[in-house]
DNA sequence: ATGAGAAAGACAACATGTTGTTGGATGGAG
DNA sequence: CTCCATCCAACAACATGTTGTCTTTCTCAT
């Protein structure tokens, strides 16, 4: 047919996408997109290298870039971790046609720990800044918190999101500030 | 050949696991697995339904079977949460071939959150005693907690435990009484 | 004890499904 | 007209899951 380069691809993509809600990635395979799709199994290898590369792309275009991202940047460099964690969760509010199934119990669970791992180094630099601290210990202290974030951040989606954003946020902050184990 | 039906078994999950070991889950056959066992493939599906059955069946055998294990019982109802957490980590250490694999870069993320998960119950149960809480935000808690200890916990193994397990737990215990961040 | 019948263990062979790759047809932009 | 990107049909190679069979081991009634 005519049909541009990006529309087949987005095309493929959302017939991939349609399967991933219902069944599980591994049972999934190329004909079944393509079939879904309109094209030839042949086109799908133009565009990807295989299903799970469908599933990469789509989680790489969800990742925050910071190169870009001015306001990331300066939350950064300004620091505070309020803010800092207000603007993740608004980021993974503004994306949650892919994260509610991405997260959910179904979903990669691979795919927090590379938001996190994207996120980390940005932390990292501004943690090193007030110094003093064995620098493997910040690396653990991250990873403890980031995970901690992550952690109750997907939690949230998984539960369909029963509070409000703001109700989580203050949650958020009760649960970095005190602690209720005790 | 003879054989009795545990040593094929068990030849065919070390077979697994030696590749595992090297490469990615996803590229494992039946057939590379049985040929390295010395078995027909049939042989393989007399005890395995799929490749991921394999992992699967080794991640269980690593999961705490708290019905049996008179200690965690007592542990959770005396309700110390620095013992919790050393006995958590000294499980995992007594189990570290399987582990120090499951937990690196290129092993499975759902392990940490399938542990969690068999975790979390007998927590809860022992943090609705001293209410008063909202239901909700114990889940949360748990769940941000959790998600924090694991995350320090394959963090440690990452690195290949670069500090000792009494160190690790000191850390631990600064990071979930002492807020670094700040 | 022992021999018949049941159960378990292992395998070869088969039909079917899936993959990744070629080489060629089509059709629109320049 | 002719590129060039797009798309497809066909194929070889490989993987999957199932079946039927053969041999060995178990068991239990006599």
């Amino acid at each position: 047919m005519k049909a541009t380069h990006n529309f087949t691809k987005e095309s493929i993509q959302e017939a991939f996408w349609q399967l991933y809600c219902k069944k599980d990635i591994k049972k999934i395979t190329v004909k079944e997109i393509t079939d879904r799709a309109g094209y030839n199994r042949g086109t799908f290898y133009v565009y990807y290298k295989d299903v799970y590369d469908v599933l990469e792309q789509i989680e790489d275009s969800l990742l925050p870039d910071f190169h870009n991202e001015e306001k990331m940047k300066t939350l950064v460099e300004e620091g505070d971790l309020e803010a800092i964690i207000e603007f993740i969760v608004n980021e993974f509010n503004s994306q949650s046609k892919y994260l509610s199934v991405l997260l959910s119990e179904k979903g990669d669970p691979k795919f927090p720990n590379r938001y996190k791992e994207q996120i980390k180094p940005l932390l990292k630099s501004r943690m090193e800044l007030n110094d003093e601290v064995d620098p493997l210990k910040i690396d653990f202290a991250l990873e403890f918190f980031m995970s901690a974030l992550f952690g109750a951040l997907t939690h949230w989606y998984k539960l369909g999101q029963p509070i409000s954003t703001k109700e989580f946020l203050i949650l958020l902050h009760d649960l970095f500030f005190f602690n209720f184990i005790g």
